[in-house]
DNA sequence: ACGCTGACTATTA
DNA sequence: CTAATAGCCAGCG
């Protein structure tokens, strides 16, 4: 029999502390998956979206956890209302964020989204609420 | 169980 | 324009 090794990575969904959880974070990392190339969008656009538009920062949250999950979430795509990479610095590197900006034809000046406006993505608007 | 912290936002000075 | 303050609510020590 094969070794095995696996652990229980099963998890799908999981709160900063390792714990399934189907709640606000599950539904947050759904409207970011949706963000389509080229594109972001705000914490308040996504909060807004789920009904909490005053839970911005609990969308910030769930972002913390989005890198052990599965599919992967791109969280570089969301940015705070001002276009600034505030989480820039809960990437592998510091500059993660902002390469894989400019990778996908944003541009980033001085940790802040060069046409924000134009580039912002009303997860309300596609998903018709 | 209580209190602090935080990848936010809006308001006010 | 910048700075300070309040509201928000889940996770962690």
């Amino acid at each position: 029999m094969p070794p095995k090794k696996k652990k229980e990575e099963k998890l799908r969904i999981v709160t900063p502390s390792g714990k399934r959880d189907q709640s606000f974070f599950d539904l947050v990392y759904e409207v970011v998956r949706q963000i389509p190339y080229g594109r972001i969008t705000s914490y308040g656009a996504v909060a807004a979206c789920l009904g909490a538009k005053s839970s911005a920062r609990m969308v910030g949250w769930a972002m913390n956890g989005s890198h052990r999950v599965r599919p992967k979430v791109p969280a570089h795509r969301v940015v705070n209302r001002n276009g600034m990479l505030s989480g820039k610095f809960h990437f592998g590197t510091p500059t993660a964020m902002e390469n894989l900006l400019k990778k996908e034809g944003i541009q980033v000046k001085d940790d802040r989204v060069i046409d924000f406006k134009k580039l912002f993505w009303d997860p309300a608007d596609e998903l018709g609420v």
